[in-house]
DNA sequence: TTGACACTTCGTCATTGGACGAAGTATAGT
DNA sequence: ACTATACTTCGTCCAATGACGAAGTGTCAA
């Protein structure tokens, strides 16, 4: 029970199933989310140690980065079934088109500008 | 998109999904999930609005009563996914297992007796 | 070793959410 | 018609949540 809540709690919250959606295309470090978003940093990270704690997501460090990917199938089944549920759900809607349009975007450019362009506003 | 956060907001709350849970068994009026929780009318109320608006429960009213169902096919794929998923979840713990005994107890009075034992607290 | 940088943690603030009781609505029984 | 009852809505309270910037941590480059 405390586990499926923690997933549910941390589905209750568009810009986190956001992400979730996002990194059905790949890994993706803070900074990328964060100009996907349009949000700080700091707020960013939060939301992801919300996912990460529910078992919505995995990290891995490399060098400065650390990157946020969906979980293999070591994840519980609780788990693969809401990633599947939001995917179905949401996978085709116009939001899910935008931001995967925003991403290649981003994706085209490497980590290091995108985090630097985000200290010039 | 909408509709979506709707349910997963609906289900971020334990209470409310125990209510499935417990819906699983068949439909209830407000005064029986009142007694069941040990929570006010009103704060029930509200959760079953939620639940409804969401898409994830159905009413009826008959005489004095109204009663509350899980939706039946005509509900769209998502609210069912969720419905499904809460179930796959959380139908085998000892909360649900809990409720379901408590829910067996209350059943066997008839919703009368029930809402005015209420009244005496 | 010093500075830049990616990220996390902390403190603060405004908003939302869940609880209650009181008041309002609708229906049944006398 | 009046009262009781089942539920909903409203107003209020406190706790939890999401946003931010500032400060802290660890890593890389000069």
């Amino acid at each position: 029970m405390r586990e499926f809540m923690r997933i549910t709690k941390a589905l209750a919250d568009e810009n986190r199933v956001r992400v979730l959606l996002a990194l059905k295309a790949g890994e993706l470090c803070v900074c990328q989310i964060s100009e996907m978003f349009g949000l700080a940093a700091s707020t960013i990270s939060k939301h992801l140690s919300i996912l990460y704690d529910a078992g919505l997501i995995e990290s891995r460090k490399e060098e400065r980065w650390v990157y946020y990917r969906l979980p293999g199938k070591e994840a519980t089944a609780a788990v693969r079934e809401a990633i599947d549920w939001v995917q179905k759900s949401l996978g085709g809607t116009l939001q899910a088109a935008e931001d995967y349009k925003k991403l290649k975007r981003i994706l085209k450019v490497d980590p290091t500008t995108i985090c630097q362009r985000q200290l010039r506003r």
